[in-house]
DNA sequence: ACACTACCGAACACTTCGTTCGGTTATATT
DNA sequence: AATATAACCGAACGAAGTGTTCGGTAGTGT
């Protein structure tokens, strides 16, 4: 790829970023990104369709970082999925989130994201599937329900927890979400 | 109050109402609602300041209605909080949501509904708060975690009760809400 | 009958969006 | 080093939406 085009490109995410943890998705106008990534309108419409397909590009680019399923990761981190006996996916996943990334608590904080929700719901399906046998389903209830609770469970309580200043250790939110499902 | 602005009042949330049935909020226009209300421009910004105000308005009269509180119900129903025994204000609550008053099921289907969830979940909440004893809190998490816990699974289980289509009885939907909390 | 006030509706300034186009500059290739 | 290519710039544009203003009209309550 063009260096020029990888420039113009971060240029845009890292304003973006920098937007977003200032003020929410929808007061953003493309009109302030590409002044804070001093960049071109034309430029800006040459790589996004929309603002919302730049969400869903800055989103993609995330979560491809935070639920990567390679195994070749260049930062030293464990792998999400690399956990031993008692030690617990979710544990990491709340940990890995307190140090804000690319401030995706921004994101998970701000008002009228949905799209943003929806594109975390979906990575957090795959992760939640894998791990289905750690939980108890009862046995009224259908599978996909139960899903869709443990799923829902896990963004409420993170949104609880991001609400609440993050008092809390990582452990203790994922003690908190294990008692209740 | 004068008639006329009871009409007016009432022709713009009717159609408000008829456009939510169509279309998410944020791609309702002031125009639009005006067209089909067939009121004036100025008539609309001197009833609401916003298109984001007159949601608020909205959502107050469309909750006084489901979370009434007063004695005097004129349309015979069974007051949310008359529940005899082994009978729940959530069963209730299914029950009435089931019959779509007012479009609610559009409001809570649709996307970017944050400012329309955040009202109805404080609503949520005084209803939660009166039930508390219903639910044995587990004695390692907060109370106000528990309460959280349990608003949000009753949103997100109407969420999912709607996006299958509401095959279920609200019978069994409150089954469900009451085996997971 | 009267004063009041809600309504109309057209026009206005303003903001944002997404596109277009001619000109400039960086890049990769030979 | 020369050249073709492709990305970038930036100004301008039309379209759409917002919220306000104002003079004129007509319904309302007393």
């Amino acid at each position: 790829m063009d260096r020029r085009q990888r420039k113009t490109r971060e240029a845009i995410f890292h304003a973006f970023t920098k937007l977003l943890s200032q003020k929410d998705f929808n007061q953003i106008t493309v009109g302030e990104i590409i002044e804070v990534a001093d960049v071109g309108r034309a430029t800006f419409y040459s790589h996004f369709e929309t603002k919302d397909y730049l969400l869903k590009a800055f989103c993609e680019e995330l979560f491809c970082h935070i639920f990567d399923t390679e195994n070749d990761d260049p930062h030293g981190h464990r792998h999400i999925f690399d956990c031993d006996g008692s030690d617990s996916v979710f544990l990491h996943l709340f940990q890995h989130l307190q140090n804000n990334d690319n401030n995706i608590l921004a994101l998970l904080a701000s008002q009228n994201n949905d799209l943003f929700l929806n594109y975390f719901r979906a990575n957090l399906e795959t992760l939640v599937e894998s791990q289905l046998s750690l939980f108890e389903r009862p046995t009224n209830i259908p599978e996909a329900f139960w899903k869709n609770h443990i799923i829902s469970t896990f963004v409420e309580t993170l949104k609880w927890w991001i609400a609440c200043g993050m008092k809390e250790t990582p452990e203790v939110i994922t003690e908190y979400f294990f008692t209740v499902v």
